[in-house]
DNA sequence: TCTGTATTGTGACCAATGTTACTGCGCGGT
DNA sequence: ACCGCGCAGTAACATTGGTCACAATACAGA
């Protein structure tokens, strides 16, 4: 089967056998094209998706409907935030979205406990996930603390041309002001104020990273 | 001896008496007083700071000096910076200062992973660190991101008082300034406006909250 | 008491960002 | 071809927060 050897691929660090038979034999495959929701604000987190394929994006909500992207999740990663939910509380704090679509091998959490126990590798990967979520988080907060968003503008494009592997972004203005919690027009002044500088290329749904 | 009763008292979780056992034969205690730093961004972490009384607060700083304040660290918590670095580089990406006078039991670092296969107790409470710690990260975001300066001085102001257990706060306009990453200037100017409200009386180096 | 320093109060001004209110454009569907 | 709608461009204005400059105050130590 061709999941067995993708799941290995994608995450060497689970390196048991026996934690891979385990995942395998559990998990449950799924699909999700570009723009679904995986786990909407408020949802009952019943899985820990492995991501293998493609790439989801973790948004923050408040009670006005301002978004922020806190970060990406790429294969060989998993969601800290339903790592949380063995214990406590299930319901989710964050919305999970696809950003390209997604194949992803989605664990039921009441294997969660368990495994760290039985599995050392498992334990490990967990462990490094929350450091990474942590991490990140941190990072996310020195953006929004430290940084002008025109800085913050700029690296958000640049960080996708990277995941994505292309300098053609095909994106618009809104979703750029949802992700960094701003408003379109200033989104569009801004990348205004870039191609002006040489910075950027605009056009329809498109934006060229120079 | 004492410690050993306040260590069962401040971390009821850690139910294993074993696990006590082990904490308290390897934990070093330290004394350390309001104002002090324990730890400064760039030092290395060799210790896991249990805290037993008092309060830690937990700053972000950019490279150009801009400090933030993270969260508290109060009896019966730890650090969750203090338990990532067992693995990868053991560098601290935050600054720990005393808020109030603090007993720790610091737990050298090498003990991490070997107590996690050990005793489930010590495993819980760290999980539950990362937890706690992540949902915390995630409500300074909502702070910095989506609310306005003066409602987050508010409850900044308002947090004090109920984690000390006062009206009357201890503290001059700069450090809320700092903790707040903003400026002296328009901290005294909102404080003036929250005075004009009645929600605050204003004195020197104090601030009753009404 | 005198003096220096830390703290606070305040007004003027500026830069960044958000908001409002339009206009125009281009593409898909009928 | 025409319409409608989503997207983008833009000017004008409001608001927030940061900066500067300086005055006033109060407290600590000589």
């Amino acid at each position: 089967m061709e999941i067995s050897s993708l799941l290995k691929e994608t995450f060497p660090s689970i390196y048991e056998e026996s934690a891979r038979n385990e995942i395998e034999k559990e998990g449950i495959i799924m699909e999700l094209k570009a723009g679904e929701m995986l786990m909407d604000i408020g949802g009952y987190i019943k899985y820990i998706p492995l991501v293998m394929k493609g790439m989801l994006k973790i948004m923050r909500e408040d009670s006005d409907g301002n978004e922020l992207l806190l970060y990406y999740i790429r294969p060989g990663e998993t969601c800290a935030m339903s790592l949380t939910c063995c214990m406590g509380d299930a319901k989710s704090t964050v919305r999970a979205e696809v950003e390209e679509d997604v194949l992803i091998l989605a664990i039921p959490i009441r294997f969660m406990d368990q495994w760290t126990n039985q599995f050392q590798s498992w334990k490990s990967f967990v462990m490094h996930t929350y450091q990474m979520r942590y991490e990140e988080l941190l990072k996310t907060i020195d953006g929004i603390a430290f940084q002008k968003l025109d800085d913050r503008l700029e690296r958000a494009l640049k960080e996708k041309c990277t995941s994505l592997g292309t300098n053609s972004l095909v994106i618009t203005h809104q979703e750029l002001a949802n992700e960094l919690n701003s408003s379109r027009e200033v989104i569009s002044r801004l990348l205004k104020q870039m191609e002006r500088k040489g910075k950027v290329k605009l056009g329809r749904h498109k934006i060229e990273v120079l």
